[in-house]
DNA sequence: CTAAAACCTCACATCAATGTGAGAGGCAAG
DNA sequence: CTTGCCTCTCACATTGATGTGAGGTTTTAG
């Protein structure tokens, strides 16, 4: 397929799949005028991409884990193996952080709530 | 407290607590010659910033948090007190981002494993 | 054949938190 | 008073994913 479709299929932006190639996230092959042509399994790929991207990957980091997506032949599939690993703990450190981040908050509402219900003019409210 | 004692006590860099008085996430009061002076209560406030930060809010977010913090009387506290439960929201949504990414990444790890295991020339490796 | 739609490359813009450096003034101890 | 450390403002740099626009070629549909 071309880079229309597969923006229509990801939801992804025609320039930044061309992004995600100057990066080494996806790969193409180019018709005889240059257009770059897609296969399917492009798709989950894209969708891969984007989840960890979400995630705060790095693209760096993801253009490194990349030999696992493809074949487990690869000479770096080691440490596209150890990548993943690093990747895993970066994310579950967020998942930490977002974690307390999220429990203060909680205490400020908390705290700012019965601050509210202390004050006399505010009890009807 | 002078800045730097702030800075040690906190872990932000000078740099960085004066960006944030810049952008209203903690106040300050100045001496004649113009340096600032914070009280005790901005070690927990910038802590809470920058856990907030750390969780990807935006400095303009946790802005408009800065009322619950202060006193229940101001006047924009009710949009203070919306804008920490969107912000809650973002953040428990960024946590199911992380863990749909890490849980991506188990499924590519254990379909890697097993085509690795699949490997005759890999088998004792 | 022609017009519209899709594609190409190149390159500059943006946002937000942070770093960094210059140049100048403030403050405490010898 | 001087030395050394702290602080001030101003302002430019960076990083990384993305947007945007220009100017030009290709593909597709009528």
């Amino acid at each position: 397929m071309r880079i229309g479709e597969l923006s229509r299929r990801t939801g992804a932006s025609v320039r930044l799949l061309r992004y995600y190639e100057e990066k080494g996230l996806i790969g193409s092959t180019r018709s005889d005028s240059g257009q770059r042509h897609f296969a399917e399994d492009a798709v989950p790929r894209v969708e891969f991409v984007r989840r960890l991207l979400a995630a705060g990957a790095t693209s760096r980091a993801i253009a490194e884990m990349m030999p696992c997506f493809d074949t487990p032949l690869e000479e770096n599939f080691d440490s596209a193996m150890e990548r993943l690993a690093r990747e895993r703990l970066r994310i579950t450190s967020g998942i930490e952080d977002l974690l307390r981040a999220r429990k203060a908050l909680d205490a400020l509402m908390d705290t700012a709530r019965e601050h509210r219900a202390r004050l006399p003019e505010n009890r009807a409210g």
